[in-house]
RNA sequence: GCGGGAGUAGCUCAACUGGUUAGAGCGCCGCCCUGUCACGGCGGAGGUUGCGGGUUCAAGUCCCGUCUCUCGCGCCA
């Protein structure tokens, strides 16, 4: 018999039906048998009454099975009926059950379980659905987030995840044995292949794995993580960015508000406020408004401190009624070797962040674009530029004014449901001790 | 890398100032149960308290070392 998903089950009353799925529970009453099925479109009760053919075969099914199962369907005593619940009126019949599969479960499913002992059980947890939530959050975004730039006028390339040189010189990257005795590194940025793409495209945007050997343990870093990027030429300055950005930000926001309500009440937050236009502070009044406003002393006043972006984002969310905050004007030297200065403001930059829920999800500026002062620059820095000579081929060869950002895919996730760490929005995260089980199985004792 | 917290059953946790045989809930196994829906009832198995050393009549508890996790900071996005 052809197979009828959980969803459409209940256009079946009356008639026999073929399931197949997983057992969430199991409820065995001794002469019957109740379970609790689910598969990718929705969840079912299904009884195995006493007179059952499938009596004996249904006591040996344990949660989280998998089960290919035959059943009438079954509208629900009166007093039986569940409210709120899907295919609450319906339940199957059960006249054959059959095992494709056992489940040897290290826990029950769905429990409150530490985030360590989640990640050392991905292929099992990824099953609750609170990952699956997750990830069907994520999907969305990355499609919101696509069509945006696409509806934009970008070209979607893809960039390369094994480079010749570190892209910008300031995160670790990993090295990898190249042929020949070389070393390539893992990219820690499309940045350069984005660029460069501005000269065919204009404007141009990737998704890209990127891997950084940061040391870092926090709830916000990764080993490798996913960044959405862009690059658009002939601006003015690094508004148009921003304004492609904003707009990004609100269709994504509008797209997975519209199809993901229910997962927002499952985790206890709600839809992002996006206004009209998201408020804008260059660095130096952010940091003036959270001393005020917190009445502290702010240490660094090259850059925005974790403290920072949390007051900053809390201020505007009370005041401004904007989940989202646009820093600018962060110092020249405290950015990335390509990042314009704004000439009537120097040392202070063309640089943008942009914060959402008090952390930083995404980075951007407008770029040098003139070969002779991008070279003078990284003299500045003290990079050889010789070492680019790829990369300052785009110049040498001519590119328009041009700039772009990057948002971080799990940081996004990650604000987007209040998620405490943005390892849970990582289907496999890497970090210093994780890479799948290799390394903790290794270390620990 | 620095600092805080933590590591006890498969999971989540308890065990007052050191003191009988280290407990509970859930899960697991067995038996019972014809309307459950986190089903319920009875019984049972399951621990070198992360690891190594020390103090003590006595250590899950105190001290030293080490590994790991977690949170914050730094770095970084």
């Amino acid at each position: 018999m052809e197979r009828t998903l959980l969803a459409d089950l209940a256009g079946k009353k009356g008639e026999t039906a073929a399931i197949q799925g997983w057992v969430s529970v199991r409820r065995d009453q001794g002469k019957m048998v109740f379970f609790d099925f689910r598969d990718r479109s929705g969840v079912v009760q299904g009884v195995t009454l006493p007179n059952s053919p499938a009596i004996e075969a249904a006591k040996e099914v344990r949660n989280e099975y998998i089960v290919s199962v035959e059943g009438k369907v079954n509208e629900r005593p009166e007093k039986n009926r569940k409210a709120g619940v899907q295919n609450g009126d319906i339940e199957l019949e059960i006249t054959n059950i059959e095992i494709l599969s056992k489940a040897e479960i290290p826990f029950e499913l769905g429990g409150e379980v530490n985030l360590d002992t989640h990640l050392d059980h991905l292929p099992f947890t990824l099953r609750t659905e609170r990952s699956r939530d997750i990830f069907t959050m994520q999907a969305s975004i990355l499609d919101a987030y696509r069509n945006s730039l696409r509806a934009q006028g970008f070209t979607e390339f893809i960039a390369p995840a094994l480079v010749g040189g570190d892209a910008e010189g300031g995160a670790a990257a990993f090295k990898v044995d190249y042929f020949y005795d070389r070393t390539a590194y893992l990219a820690t940025s499309p940045q350069f292949y984005k660029q460069i793409m501005v000269g065919p495209f204009e404007r141009a945007f990737t998704v890209a794995k990127i891997f950084r050997a940061e040391k870092s343990a926090t709830t916000r870093h990764l080993s490798e993580a996913t960044c959405l990027d862009f690059e658009m030429g002939f601006i003015q300055n690094e508004r148009e960015p921003m304004a492609v950005l904003e707009q990004a930000v609100k269709d994504t926001v509008r797209a997975v508000a519209e199809a993901h309500s229910d997962v927002f009440a499952r985790f206890n937050t709600t839809v992002p406020v996006v206004p009209e236009a998201i408020p804008v502070f260059t660095l130096a009044e952010a940091q003036a408004l959270v001393a005020k406003e917190y009445n502290r002393t702010i240490e660094d006043t090259n850059d925005m401190s974790p403290e920072d972006e949390r007051q900053i984002c809390e201020y505007a969310k009370k005041n401004l009624s904007s989940d989202f905050v646009f820093i600018t004007r962060f110092p020249t030297k405290k950015r990335a070797f390509y990042t314009y200065e704004e000439p009537g403001e120097a040392p202070l930059s063309r640089g943008f962040d942009l914060l959402f829920r008090g952390l930083e999800i995404n980075s951007g500026a407008q770029r040098i674009h003139n070969y002779e002062q991008l070279v003078a620059r990284m003299q500045e820095r003290g990079l050889d530029p010789k070492k680019f000579e790829y990369y300052l081929q785009a110049f040498k060869t001519g590119l328009p004014p041009h700039g772009g950002s990057s948002t971080g895919l799990e940081r996004f996730t990650a604000r987007m449901l209040e998620l405490p760490n943005v390892k849970e929005a990582t289907a496999f995260p890497r970090d210093m001790n994780r890479i799948d089980t290799l390394l903790s199985t290794d270390k620990k004792d």
